[in-house]
DNA sequence: CGTTGCCTTGACGCCGGCGTCAATGTCTAA
DNA sequence: TTAGACATTGACGCCGGCGTCAAGGCAACG
């Protein structure tokens, strides 16, 4: 059933596009634990490199690590895929919720943002034009004019 | 010009709404600069009031300590607000383009987990069908039927 | 026999914005 | 006098996911 076709961390690591560092971090978190060889080196198989792929997939989509724990541990129990278990369609779940918070915060910042932008333009603009009356209101800074007095 | 009414760190905190802690630690940013009394206590104005006002409104729309730096600047130079300077309109501009493209990879990353969440109970679906039929699949494992094998 | 190349563990660095001690000092009220 | 409430500087901790360096081991190749 399980490959024989036994690779090191090296190459385990440039088959799914990581880095060794991070799989020596996995292993230490147990999300990814490995064989050894005689020599005390880690070893793995095929079906470490699809565990890895659905941890570094996940990780993509800005998962953190805890959450693809579940994946991971749902491919090691055989299922096909790694959202085959409830406990992964929960994390998928909470991440829509989570996602959904976020994306409502950062576009209530963006409209007031904006808004601020808009009036501080309009300020400027406002004083521009006091400016062309004789009589205007006095040159306020540096900054507001290049540096002049700098 | 400059008022009078020296008030000491914890006092200005507490009308800001915020720590001692940070207080120093942007003093040590060189962002907000204190007088010392005879005692080496840190004192504070007003305008310094204003100053920390518009930091701690910016740190709270999500802006980096950096980003309140031209603000601070514009208004410690005399300007009736912190976004009176371009150099402060050009933060805000950065920030609605920084917002729009984190907004977007959000939306992108909500879309295929929402894709994925959608065709795992699906397959789920379609197992569960298949388990009514006569000579369906055998069960996978404890995850998908309740810690039956645990 | 030396060099290259892969592996090992251990430990510190990074980023941002402080929190949280620790040891010490100063002023004030009872 | 003593306690309490304020202040000071210094330094380490935190979070996440590794990067990066250090010091060493073992194998294969020329």
């Amino acid at each position: 059933m399980s490959n024989v076709g036994g690779m090191r961390i090296g190459e385990l690591a440039k088959r799914a596009g990581t880095t060794t560092r991070a799989l020596r971090y996995y292993e230490a978190r147990g999300l990814l634990p490995a064989q050894r060889d005689g020599n005390g080196h880690r070893t793995y198989d095929e079906s470490d490199l699809r565990l890895l792929r659905q941890i570094r997939t996940l990780q993509d989509f800005g998962f953190g690590l805890e959450e693809t724990r579940p994946f991971v541990e749902c491919l090691r129990a055989g299922h096909p895929a790694g959202d085959s278990c409830p406990a992964s369609l929960a994390v998928y779940r909470a991440k829509l919720d989570e996602l959904d918070g976020l994306i409502g915060q950062l576009r209530s910042v963006r409209e007031q943002v904006a808004a601020q932008l808009a009036r501080a333009e309009e300020a400027r603009a406002a004083l521009a034009a006091g400016a062309e009356v004789p009589g205007g209101p006095e040159p306020v800074c540096e900054m507001t004019h290049g540096g002049v007095f700098e």
